[in-house]
DNA sequence: ATTATTTTAGAATGATTGTTCCAAAAATGC
DNA sequence: GCATTTTTGGAACAATCATTCTAAAATAAT
């Protein structure tokens, strides 16, 4: 029988995934790749496929994972409410602690209209961000948590679309704390 | 004496910035730019400097055209609360007229973060922006248009921080509708 | 130890990258 | 028409791009 792979596949895709994040698809170069996976070219090749398709593998992981992440914010949560202020905290934390801003927010302003199968990962991601939250605005709704007038998908779509700017605005500005604020004064808003 | 410029410079540039607009820096090469400036190679290094230093001066041009129709937004309305609400339309209507993201948002994106100069003709813009609505929205509270409990300056930054928000969204959905649908929330949230 | 299969490193590929250079054409003022 | 200066098209450049290929090293089961 033949020798068996040397590396763990999911271990290095997590090294192209934080490669991409940081410097996006057009300007990360096979050689990078090669460089910071600690794989050679054949190996890159054989395991992922060519760039693109490497591409999308670490994309999915990203939307996947930080997915999880959120749900499971939401079972930790006491409360529908205290469920949306956790995700909504959680988004603007995870920007600071990681120094970076969300590869996902980040490939739809590079490639979401030029590359369909991005734009597929990417709204399938976003949309279901939003039925997560659109759920819980409704139990907290029901619940009495905050009012009944607004519609919880407009309101659903009003707080995805703030984490976007938590992100920009940490791209602008490099302030931490201004994005907690921010966080903050959408929460209020929320509630109102 | 020498014979004259054979192009309009300014005239070439707004072809050039529609380019980088459309297909980001990175991924719009130095040919893609001589076929559609329509000029040769020679002519933009000479004129324009090298890419970057093009694409500088793309984006200086986007942003500064972009701040002049706001304020002209501004000087056309009756009152500060209505020009905070024509800004905020307009930011949704562009968008959907167009059929492109906001250039400056896009680059923020891509760049912001490893580009130096670019960073810091978004921060400028961003700020100038940020400056004129937290403006607008103190005449509106002395006006007795809007709350006055509110920081203006914390709403600003909430606004601004929501138009990227319509822009991630029509990338995502492509959806003019949505966008404009989501301004109208956005106008309701700062006026009570 | 032998055989079979895969990993591995890196050479080789041809296309494209940004940039520079050159000779010829064009247009200006004399 | 002549001299001067720039534009112009495209050749030339070295570097880098994504991808494929090759041959040797490594590992597994027999």
């Amino acid at each position: 029988m033949a020798r068996t792979k040397a590396f763990e596949p999911e271990e290095k895709l997590e090294k192209a995934k934080c490669l991409f994040w940081q410097k996006g698809y057009s300007a990360t170069s096979m050689q990078d790749l090669v460089d910071t996976m600690g794989l050679n070219r054949g190996s890159i090749y054989d395991t992922y496929g060519d760039k693109h398709s490497l591409f999308l593998q670490c994309l999915r992981s990203y939307t996947d994972s930080t997915f999880e992440d959120y749900q499971r914010t939401v079972a930790e949560s006491k409360s529908p409410m205290k469920a949306v202020e956790k995700i909504i905290r959680r988004a603007a934390l995870r920007t600071v602690a990681e120094g970076q801003t969300c590869m996902g927010v980040k490939s739809t302003f590079e490639l979401a209209s030029v590359d369909e199968e991005v734009h597929a990962i990417l709204k399938e991601n976003t949309t279901k961000m939003i039925a997560v939250l659109k759920d819980l605005l409704k139990k907290a709704q029901k619940a009495g948590e905050i009012n009944s007038k607004r519609d919880p998908g407009t309101l659903a779509n009003f707080i995805v679309s703030n984490f976007t700017g938590f992100w920009q605005f940490y791209l602008v500005y490099g302030d931490g704390e201004l994005v907690q604020q921010q966080a903050e004064f959408l929460i209020k808003s929320i509630k109102k």
